[in-house]
DNA sequence: ACCAAAACTAAACAACTGTTTAATTCAAAC
DNA sequence: GTTTGAATTAAACAGTTGTTTAGTTTTGGT
């Protein structure tokens, strides 16, 4: 996976990942971004022209290879069922492994603030959407999949767990007693993605 | 539903909640809090100390009675399915009524900046899930519910689902075709809500 | 060795941040 | 009508913000 960034901007990218993620966009400086980066402030201007263009640059280096490895899966030779299982696993692995730009583009995208931003973003939901789709799509014609499921907010189901569950992060450390990070690392490849595999394939089996 | 604040600080507070909500809350800053709400700068630290203290306050005025819901719901006499499906009708609508609270707890507290602060917000989440609990366990001693489900992962699959779809309003507005304000709240309150019950229905119930 | 472009720096810029001050207006109590 | 405390104000405070400037150093090609 090649980039179009240099060693140094991406240097600046992953300590601006970092900063973002823990304290928000707003909340982080250039100062503190070129402090922890160790080079001279003018550097982010100079490099990215402005703050809010190395978000956009940060964004673009991060989300580039999603899209190549859902394609892959959806050549791979299994049933509709243990696609949807490696799909979730794959969402929650590469989500889990990027946390830090998973958690911006949660935080930053949402609010109104800069929501017209970032087409690409966007792109990307609906390519993610039409993988979904044809996966469940070819579960039903073979009749192992109920018909009546509403297929775009399968996705917020899948995410959405993830996110909130990390989100409170503090609250399922304490509850949970992951004391250290690869406790609570191992919870989330274990637990909760089979958590989320058997919700989602009960409701795409189930009939009441 | 009587609050220890006056009214011209409940004044203050709605104005700083649709501000921080859309802006969050390092983007908004007090001056701009003090123009819309029509009153002297000054007066924000006048009333609340501080800018932190002005959202603690919110925080509190805006969580104060949900508690006081859920336990009248457990009282009654419903079947276990029943109550579950009427305590997601009833997370989603106050949540989504109360959009503005809700975005503001799900950003900052999330954040490292403020996570030690406010103890109480743990609280409420600790006594919403001992409710979900009662319920589950009611169900599992009929015979109804499975057993081998993870109760406190529930919660995330029911919030998260509704926040990822709000947190993507404006793409789930374009994809489904949600033109007005009002289309998307009836979305939420009919499909969505249907698909989260519908979810968790086939979780507790379907045996694979 | 020379040169031009790129990389980098410290300093300054104007605008904005949350908070405090000191003075003034207001309202109820006596 | 005077007093007293709360409410409100404009102004100032000291610090931070993102960006730009005007230099300096480094680099690589000739």
């Amino acid at each position: 996976m090649q980039s179009n960034f240099t060693d140094k901007q991406i240097q600046i990218l992953e300590v601006a990942e970092t900063l973002f993620a823990e304290k928000g966009f707003d909340g982080t400086s250039v100062r503190v971004i070129a402090k922890m980066a160790k080079i001279n402030i003018a550097m982010v201007s100079y490099y990215f022209g402005s703050k809010e263009r190395l978000l956009e640059s940060l964004i673009i280096y991060r989300t580039s290879d999603l899209k190549y490895q859902l394609d892959t899966l959806l050549q791979e030779e299994l049933e509709p069922i243990d696609k949807i299982n490696k799909l979730i696993e794959l969402y929650i692995n590469r989500i889990n492994s990027n946390r830090g730009i998973y958690r911006i583009l949660h935080f930053e995208f949402t609010s109104k603030k800069r929501e017209q931003n970032l087409l690409a973003f966007s792109e990307l939901k609906k390519g993610n959407l039409k993988s979904l789709e044809s996966i469940i799509e070819e579960g039903q014609r073979k009749g192992i999949f109920r018909k009546d499921v509403i297929i775009p907010l399968i996705t917020p189901t899948i995410l959405g767990t993830f996110f909130h569950f990390h989100m409170n992060k503090t609250f399922f450390e304490n509850l949970l007693n992951l004391k250290t990070e690869e406790l609570y690392n191992n919870y989330i490849k274990t637990n909760l993605t089979k958590h989320i595999q058997q919700t989602i394939k009960a409701l795409l089996i189930y009939e009441s």
